[in-house]
DNA sequence: GTCTATAAAGCGATAGAC
DNA sequence: GTCTATCGCTTTATAGAC
């Protein structure tokens, strides 16, 4: 049989989607070692800090992966329009069509958006500031892009929410797609 | 010292805050018992279904308030617009402006959303079947009104969570404003 | 109804052998 | 690096006195 986890960089993978699957207080050692194969005596070596430094390092990973594939196409990408298409079409990936939460998103309602402040924050602001930063770039004024991009990020975590509920991904995609007509109308009221 | 509870109604109203703050799975029976001043004999007398009797005990009562102050004035007020002003002002105020959290919400991201499913679907559905034959009384067309209906429901789950990582309630004012506008406006695009 | 005492299990974390 | 054993603590839940 072979080895789920073999560095610590597998391992974040790995406790990403427990974290996702049951929340941080809901993420108890045991499950985690039988999710990652990892012996406590491994974790504690990966991650002598516990589970906090557990759920750091998986933040960590996932603020990285939004900087490369999300936030900075919207600073850097010339043709404004195709990061902001990018950014749907990765979101859309990213949570499988709704099927998949937010783990940033889930500890920002919980007591973890104490406990992980700065990169919950991060996260978000980061999110907010380099789509808005796109839509100025793309021609909107100042104003405008800063309502659109905040009700973007706010409709992407909110279809998360109602899509898990009403156990409908199509809510899911119907909602990218209302978002992205929105923040590409050319001439929005 | 008055006692915080006398009776079962009472320790539910505490016992919503209490999950609320702390989350499903980070609320023990130490701090409910610190929180609403009842030692456990009290707590498994009111329900003895333990933990889980008392988040159900939670969701009926946030239910029932919402079917009272809000659900239910979208089927039946006899001028729609003013139920839909009603439902923002109603829950601005629930909500804290923001500085709240939707335990629904932060339900539906974890595991409580299989546990107390039905709940938590029963919610949603609701709000936005009863939003959406509001918008339709208003005279809305049926495919609209269920996109603007999803879309507000969405937009005031997703305010709670920007609203809260960014810690500003203004967050979550501005958003209650524009989703408003979008429902009330007269000649939509 | 509310209290104290207590059970049984699970928790995060550590130690030390290998 | 990984294992097993174990620590000390907290957890949910129950029992029985009052």
């Amino acid at each position: 049989m072979p080895r789920v986890v073999s560095e610590r960089s597998d391992a974040v993978t790995a406790l990403a989607e427990v974290f996702r699957t049951h929340g941080f207080e809901g993420t108890s050692l045991s499950v985690i070692t039988a999710k990652t194969k990892l012996g406590k005596g491994s974790l504690y070596h990966f991650f002598p800090g516990g589970k906090d430094e557990m759920a750091e390092a998986v933040l960590e990973e996932i603020g990285r992966w939004f900087e490369d594939r999300v936030f900075k196409p919207l600073r850097d990408e010339p043709d404004a329009e195709a990061a902001i298409e990018k950014m749907f079409e990765e979101v859309d990936r990213y949570f499988r069509s709704g099927r998949r939460v937010c783990l940033v998103g889930a500890f920002a309602l919980g007591q973890e958006c104490d406990r992980f402040e700065r990169q919950v924050r991060g996260y978000f602001e980061t999110w907010v500031m380099d789509l808005e930063s796109c839509l100025i770039r793309a021609g909107r004024n100042e104003t405008l892009a800063r309502d659109l991009s905040e009700d973007a990020v706010i409709g992407i975590q909110g279809a998360l929410v109602l899509a898990r509920s009403i156990g409908q991904s199509a809510v899911f995609e119907r909602t990218l797609l209302r978002l992205k007509k929105r923040l590409l109308e050319r001439d929005h009221p």
